[in-house]
DNA sequence: CCCACGCTGGACCAATCGGTCTAATCCTGT
DNA sequence: ACAGGATTAGACCGATTGGTCCAGCGTGGG
């Protein structure tokens, strides 16, 4: 992580989207952080005036969109549902192969930080977004509203659910045969 | 929680499975655990010589413990196994509005600990122990061996899915609803 | 040319972290 | 009643935590 050329902003950012979706927030001291980055701590709070709270909003979001591009890659070559979750899925377990064995970065950054009303609506958000992102690719592939809406949660589901089980096996097949039970 | 009849040792779990559960393994002091439990320092290290680490395998155990008896409890009276998941589901939903908004215990209090190598594999070892009581349940009540199998991941997934959804929202709906998808 | 300002570097801080240690106390079997 | 192990109580420790503050650096515009 934390290639030279990028700004000292986004290197931090990045180093927070790593780090904290590896040991979660707590896991995480600004030491680690900034070692990671190569960043100083002033540089931390001149971007970030509320320090860790605020960069874990920004690696969240981060995170989120990264997420929502792989959506929208997955499904917009696809000509039916099943083929955009599949291939969705597919690239999901080749991110976990190569990743290692993390959680979901929004939960383990936002979930477990300060149960702080902000970090719970962000979450919030970014989850309802990605069902979103999949809802309108299914609605445009010819499903129903309400049916739409049952398979973009359904898929969020398991894949949330997929991902922990592999991070416990430490292999990424669950995700590559959930496709099976769409 | 931390009733006073229970031992020492019984009060310093379930409060250590409490709190791990909603504010994780790094998110939890030795302070805030004994004064929940209402417990000295010196008791904690006589009960668990390894001090917080035991303490979150121990508590960990403790939980997956509750879970294996809700699962056995959901299934015993079941006639097919589509009820006993049914049931299952709607149980895990009346225990998400009663405990609030937390993680599941063993990935709170195992995965995010130190990246421990016991940590992991108890997790795992954790995590395989209710897939294989739903097993035996759905093998009993006269599913083909692979599909029991698979219909027991399946619901782990959809289990574990749902409740982070469910989290996100402040809502049980989406876990009891769930049973429309098996 | 130089000033101003966005940014960096790091010393410093109080609070808290997990953990150790020992003396006092409790409880049980005899 | 007493011996002796099990348990409790909490003072104490060095390390680390997130956060503050300010002096200096580098660079782009007047």
């Amino acid at each position: 992580m934390s290639d030279r050329p990028l700004p000292t902003k986004d290197r931090l950012i990045l180093s927070a989207a790593t780090l904290f979706r590896t040991r979660g927030y707590h896991g995480v001291g600004l030491a680690d952080l900034l070692t990671d980055a190569k960043a100083p701590k002033g540089s931390l709070y001149h971007h970030f005036p509320n320090g860790k709270s605020d960069l874990a909003m920004a690696a969240a979001t981060w995170a989120s969109d990264e997420m929502l591009r792989l959506i929208a890659a997955s499904f917009d070559g696809a000509d039916t549902f099943k083929d955009g979750a599949t291939t969705l899925c597919f690239k999901l377990a080749k991110l976990f192969d190569i990743t290692g064995w993390d959680t979901c970065p929004i939960a383990a950054t936002l979930f477990e930080g300060p149960d702080n009303q902000d970090f719970r609506s962000h979450a919030s958000h970014i989850y309802e977004g990605w069902i979103a992102e999949v809802h309108d690719h299914a609605a445009r592939l010819g499903l129903a509203e309400d049916a739409a809406q049952a398979k973009s949660e359904h898929l969020f589901m398991l894949i949330q659910g997929g991902w922990t089980l592999a991070r416990a096996r430490r292999s990424s097949d669950v995700i590559r045969q959930m496709t099976d039970r769409l």
